[in-house]
RNA sequence: CGGGGCAUAGCGCAGUUUGGUAGCGCAUCUGGUUUGGGACCAGAGGGUCGUAGGUUCGAAUCCUGCUGCCCCGACCA
């Protein structure tokens, strides 16, 4: 009899399984991970794949290219290890910072590991292309990137080397951009769904890149690093730091309070406030100063939120009158152009420009510091005690805010970013000159957008979704392997050894992906790694269960396991797999 | 880069306070008994205690420098 191939075999596959759990591991994924068997840390943010990790990867892999190829993108593969002239032509030499990693070869030319590739591959699509009846056009590869993140974490959901799949078109116009765009985000819906994945796509912020379209795609999950908000009643759904707050819809109240000046040596604080002098949070105010603008004729500039809401960095960052990045006064700043310090600051009596939250716009007999150390004003009112200044929208929202969709109320969960699709618009085209002639032969910038799906980190996501207290639980199209078959006894029975090899061979005639368990271990041993490991389905293949003609089968989630006939179990079990 | 923690056998840890030359559980190897949920008995191997220096008759232990890793804040797939 034909036995089964060497590396389908517990006894020649490296099964690196754990009881225990290595204490650097924080997260559920991470610790999984490693004790599965199927990640090995190298250095921080540096792991090895084990052949078992690496066939889920592999499982990711498929399923991207499968979709991409089928929207007509074009596989290429580029270097990992790139020119200094192409980063300094777009500019980003001296843009990216730290995070990218400079290397210099032995002739002490300047290169860079790749943390993207937008410059590679304008530079080839630049030198390719001539015509604009060549575009649009659509390249992906899947590869190795490099980002010296500042802290790596989390295994291999924050790693500093990663695998990302990578995507960039090229357009004529924005209209055809927008076109793939929409392409691009309906392949990354169809990768997500097959990816088995709990996510939403959510709009994004653009960055300082600019550019009109941004979606992110996120995995629900609580140890997500983003918060993003959605709608109890509609689709909506953006990551918080670009959710518009809307402006409250109730008028402004009437004054009602005169405006007092109290002592208040100890409420440095709003929560120390709010708890001394019994005031509602919400009508208080906090004051934060940030650099203004170089172009502006003053050196900070006042951004007023409502005590319980909380700055949004990215929007105070798009006030034309605030420094981008976003940089807090320092306390010295503050006493020589307000003449006090944090904790009693206030829109009262200030010489520098002001911007409020609309929410702020619209209170009434509120409290302020009065910028003089250990004094606040109670019972401010806008235009009776000072005028109504600039107002934006500043604030993270909340969970309860009304949605911006304007239906339903917002939530907010945790996500972890697992895609991004990006219309970059005419960036690097233009930093770069890659040009083709239209129609009417004059040169023109091509429009760009570019894609990607962090498919080292959808493992890990996976997992943060998929587990329970055995292990991991890995969806049907992840699972490195379909089924295992667990046989007792298959170094002395024969009867054991030539039934499990007789259903491996039928089960892998039929396409199945076999994990054939012949280690010399105890059942429970077995059990516990197949768990450990995410076996989707398991079949106990025993001379008990032989004799009255039954295999015992379990899948993952199952709660009983359930004697089947052995006569026809390949066909059950393909049944069960395929369904 | 700032703040905190850790570093002793492959993994998880004790020993450090009070210096006397390293131990436990799991794993590994050998023999035996076991064999449907991480077995048991007997035996064995494995550590320059992260690294460099200092104090001391003597350092895992006390002191100093360095390195690595992890956690909390700014980046992003």
């Amino acid at each position: 009899m034909q036995r089964p191939e060497p590396t389908m075999r517990a006894s020649k596959f490296l099964i690196a399984t754990l009881k225990e759990t290595p204490s650097d591991a924080e997260v559920i994924s991470h610790q999984l991970m490693l004790r599965a068997g199927m990640i090995r840390q190298s250095a921080s943010g540096l792991y090895s794949w084990l052949p078992l990790g690496l066939r889920v990867v592999r499982k990711v892999e498929k399923i991207i290219r499968e979709e991409m190829d089928s929207v007509g993108s074009q596989e290429v593969l580029m270097p990992s290890v790139q020119p200094a002239e192409l980063w300094k032509e777009s500019g980003r030499w001296e843009e990216y910072g730290p995070e990218l990693l400079r290397i210099k070869d032995r002739h002490n030319r300047e290169f860079c590991l790749g943390p993207t590739h937008e410059e590679v591959i304008t530079d080839i699509v630049k030198k390719e292309l001539r015509s604009y009846k060549q575009l649009p056009v659509n390249f992906y590869q899947i590869q190795t990137k490099f980002r010296d993140e500042i802290r790596p974490r989390f295994g291999v959901m924050r790693s500093r080397e990663f695998i990302m799949k990578d995507a960039y078109s090229f357009h004529i116009s924005k209209s055809s951009l927008q076109d793939t765009y929409q392409d691009m985000f309906d392949a990354y819906v169809k990768i997500f769904d097959r990816l088995g994945l709990d996510y939403r796509p959510v709009i994004a912020d653009n960055g300082s890149i600019g550019g009109s379209g941004s979606h992110e795609f996120h995995v629900l999950a609580s140890s997500g690093e983003d918060d993003i908000a959605f709608s109890d009643q509609s689709d909506y759904a953006a990551n918080v730091e670009s959710a518009e707050a809307l402006a409250p819809t109730e008028a402004r109240a009437e004054a009602t309070q005169a405006l007092t000046m109290v002592d208040t040596p100890n409420a440095k604080t709003i929560a120390a406030l709010v708890e001394q002098f019994d005031l509602p949070i919400e009508k208080t105010v906090k004051t934060l100063f940030v650099e203004a603008a170089d172009d502006s004729d003053f050196e900070i500039v006042a951004l007023l939120v409502r005590g319980d809401h909380q700055l949004n960095e990215i929007k105070a960052e798009h006030c034309a009158q605030v420094k981008e990045p976003l940089t807090f006064a320092t306390p010295e700043q503050l006493l020589s152009n307000i003449g006090a310090s944090a904790g009693s600051l206030g829109p009262i009596n200030l010489k520098v420009p002001v911007i409020i939250d609309r929410s702020v716009a619209t209170m009434s007999d509120f409290s302020a510091g009065a910028n003089i150390d250990d004094k606040h004003y109670f019972g401010i009112n806008w235009e009776r005690d000072l005028a109504l200044p600039e107002i934006a929208d500043l604030r993270n929202v909340q969970e309860g805010d009304p949605s911006p969709c304007g239906t339903g109320k917002l939530s907010i969960k945790r996500g972890i970013e697992v895609g991004h699709v990006f219309q970059l618009g005419l960036k690097y085209s233009e930093a770069m000159n890659a040009t083709v002639l239209d129609e009417n032969g004059k040169s023109k910038n091509m429009y760009m957008g570019c894609y990607g799906i962090g498919v080292t980190r959808i493992v890990a996501a996976s997992i943060e979704q998929n587990h329970d207290d055995n292990g991991i639980i890995w969806p049907a199209n992840l699972a490195p392997f379909q089924i295992a078959l667990v046989p007792l006894n298959y170094d002395k029975s024969t009867e054991v050894r030539d039934t499990t090899d007789a259903l491996y061979q039928a089960l892998t005639a039929a396409g199945i992906e076999v994990f054939l368990d012949d280690r010399k271990e105890r059942p429970g041993v077995k059990f516990a790694d197949m768990e450990l490991m995410g076996m989707p389905h398991r079949v106990v293949i025993s001379d008990r269960g032989i004799k009255a003609g039954t295999f015992e089968y379990k899948g993952r989630c199952d709660t009983e396991k359930q004697d089947i006939s052995s006569t026809d179990a390949c066909q059950y079990l393909v049944e069960k797999i395929r369904a």
